[in-house]
DNA sequence: CCTGCTATTGACAGTTAGACAACTATCGCT
DNA sequence: AGCGATAGTTGTCTAACTGTCAATAGCAGG
């Protein structure tokens, strides 16, 4: 980065660490996104949060440590949107209502949905993947209780893996739609929920069958 | 890194350029592969490479340039693995015919691509994600070509979105398939296969009807 | 008002990328 | 053999970045 053109900094001093903390990566988030993480110094972020470059060493001890905490803090977001049992309910009938609950969070976060996961296999860093694994394990799970899926899962281990190939085409897809607008949120909706009930009704009972 | 126990280093001088280039190149890429990106500086390619430090950038220019053209000479090594027009045969078939040619490919390149797609987006480089982008957008075309989806993409674009969607997917499986051991290749095979003419056959219709 | 605690700073050390200049080695040509 | 042209080397210099640590400044409670 060349020149900040430095936002009303905050102008304060002496913040309890909780705050401090949080306003640091509030900061760091931000630019991340603006600029690109490559194109973000310490010294960058430091000036945008007021502050000086070591202190950000001090609460974070090294930028990799930095970096880390900011993706945990944008992955963490997304309080799941509640999965709703309504008793009458088919299948498909949640996975579109699902479905449709994670579109919606998506396009309220979009841009920090966009880095976090932009972001991703930056390479080499091991825990930084642990979170973005544990991220979209999540997801999957979410996907499993939805579907219903939960005892053959036990038995299946490879369903898991299968959910997660899904969740890569989930973002792949969404990517089209909020980056690139090549894709509509309702073509984004047909194209996942059909899929997501191909997979269940026709793939794994074929490719479970095949494992044994 | 700490050092780099030595290749069996080529030891030559005086390369063509083009010679020069590519093994630097070589160099780079095996390095990067074996600990990181981050970890692997200017100085550990050059002693890797046999070359001095300055002739790097006498080729690349700047660091971020070499790694541009290392991520591009991964992702230019699939040859296409020949669609292979077979006159009886349904789109089923090849579909299926195609599927097993790329998994066969992938698994004999397993570190290489393991690797370019998990550089990937790296945040903030433009020209590197069309470098990427571009290499999606040739398995894209294999897809429609080999689906002969080719006359309704004309009159519908989007369709070459969901594509790219479902090439987001066939990433995260084989990842689960080569990576992690999770999935076998016959799941990988049979889930990929299903999920693609899914789309071809009953997404297709109703998503490019809604945006008309 | 003083005193202890701690958030915060500022300067320092080590490393790296990139630019540049001067020099050397090797090839192709006559 | 001699002579350019060009690939390659060495070394240096600058700017920028990260990480560390002793010193400082701001805010409690007595």
């Amino acid at each position: 980065m060349a020149d900040t053109a430095s936002s009303p900094g905050p102008e304060t001093s002496r913040l309890e660490p909780d705050e401090r903390r949080d306003q640091i990566l509030q900061c760091a988030q931000r630019l991340f996104s603006e600029h690109g993480v490559g194109a973000v110094s310490n010294t960058d972020i430091a000036r945008a949060a007021g502050i000086s470059r070591g202190l950000l060493n001090h609460y974070f001890g090294s930028r990799r440590e930095l970096y880390r905490d900011v993706v945990r803090r944008m992955m963490d977001v997304p309080p799941v949107p509640v999965p709703e049992y309504v008793p009458g309910a088919s299948v498909a009938d949640r996975v579109a209502q699902s479905l449709d609950g994670w579109l919606e969070l998506l396009s309220r976060n979009r841009s920090i949905w966009l880095t976090a996961t932009g972001i991703a296999g930056c390479g080499g860093d091991e825990e930084l993947e642990a979170i973005i694994d544990r991220a979209r394990d999540r997801a999957v799970a979410r996907a499993i209780e939805v579907t219903g899926l939960g005892p053959a899962v036990r038995d299946h281990p490879e369903i898991h893996a299968m959910l997660r190939g899904f969740s890569g085409m989930a973002e792949a897809t969404t990517r089209e739609w909020l980056r690139h607008g090549r894709l509509t949120r309702k073509q984004v909706h047909v194209l996942l929920e059909s899929t997501l009930l191909t997979i269940i009704n026709d793939v794994i009972p074929d490719a479970t069958a095949v494992c044994e």
